[in-house]
DNA sequence: GAAGTCAAGTTCAATTTGGAACAAAGAATT
DNA sequence: AATTCTTTGTTCCAAATTGAACTTGACTTC
């Protein structure tokens, strides 16, 4: 349902006001943003990300987070919990609930490897794989559709640029600026508790 | 897929077995993942997003839904919250509590127009002008540190691309192509329920 | 080898979320 | 003009999420 952006074309230069609203809205995120790179990544993670977890939940049963878990164990071969919440970005309890209830569709197994602390190699079942070769053409294919519109030149330049950008992550990710803190108190009360 | 910068991180076993893993899958979902663009989008908003929210909600007690909804009239100044709701993803009901919030914070303020429907317009008030233009700024400068390993070049045909495919969207949103749909009754139970 | 430290994973409780039903204001159709 | 239809926004409530505390197992240091 977030993805019926603007059905018809209609001309934004007629200026009533009060027209069309929600493309003047999306028209100024994309163009009078200070922001415009993470809009766009937010923007396009949404719109890929909700037909196909709204898919995989109607059709498999299976939520976001385990989905998650199944796909992240299938492309590297297993891993643990954690490997999988640093990668996603779901916290471990998160994740932890999702183990359990792949397990008990028998999706994925759980290897206890001693001599590696208290941690669990995950990997997948025969079925789950099963399962993840069967939805997988799916997600690959909406990102396809998605790169469409950009020749095989931009499509690598594309991929080139944001990987450089991921494995830069920790330079850039982490630490805050904050630019007038520790003495601007903030025009708003901090309200919380 | 992979393009010319592979693997740049391969030399890190010199480290103990302890941190390889997390390194390995996040390796795995650079370079073996059938989804290789999604990853990097997904990947990039949260290492983007998270500490940003939490600093917000830290500093100003707005959580993230509220401060999208701030965000999203100062730039574009004003709108409805349906507007809100198309070019941010989340749900109406979702807004409107937040709205409810924002209104008793004084930091937004509600314009019935008569003419357009039940459709209510949202600005912001100054005070809540003075808390975007003081935090803007920190948005702002993590998107900086996160551009600053490419070249000025490189920003401009990150962001001529990632617009076209927002442009696009929808051509590749929407209706799923379910490969295999309609048949195959899937390797699972629909266990939901 | 015993105590302390640390990381991984689980459980619990409180908060947040979002689907569904509902209410309201125009617009469209007759 | 009356009756539907459509779109926006709100309320309700069940379910999901996640921070915090807890448990477990291994490594470190004495």
């Amino acid at each position: 349902m977030p993805s019926s952006l603007e059905k018809k074309g209609q001309d934004l230069g007629s200026q009533t006001q009060d027209q069309s609203k929600p493309r003047d809205m999306l028209q100024a995120k994309l163009w009078e943003n200070p922001c415009p790179f993470s809009f766009r990544l937010n923007y396009l993670a949404l719109l890929y990300n909700s037909p196909l977890y709204a898919w995989v939940e109607e059709r498999y049963g299976l939520r976001r987070p385990e989905y998650v878990v199944l796909y992240s164990l299938a492309i590297s071969s297993g891993g643990s919990a954690m490997d999988v919440s640093r990668t996603s970005g779901f916290p471990k309890n998160t994740l932890s609930r999702a183990i359990k209830r792949l397990r008990e569709l028998g999706l994925i197994d759980q290897y206890e490897v001693t001599g590696i602390g208290p941690r669990q190699m995950l990997d997948l079942t025969p079925k789950g794989r099963v399962l993840f070769d069967e939805t997988m053409p799916t997600f690959a294919e909406i990102e396809k559709r998605m790169l469409t519109c950009l020749t095989t030149g931009e499509r690598q330049i594309l991929l080139e640029i944001l990987s450089k950008i991921v494995m830069n992550g920790e330079d850039w990710s982490g630490a805050l600026p904050v630019p007038n803190d520790e003495i601007g108190e903030s025009s708003l009360q901090t309200a919380h508790d």
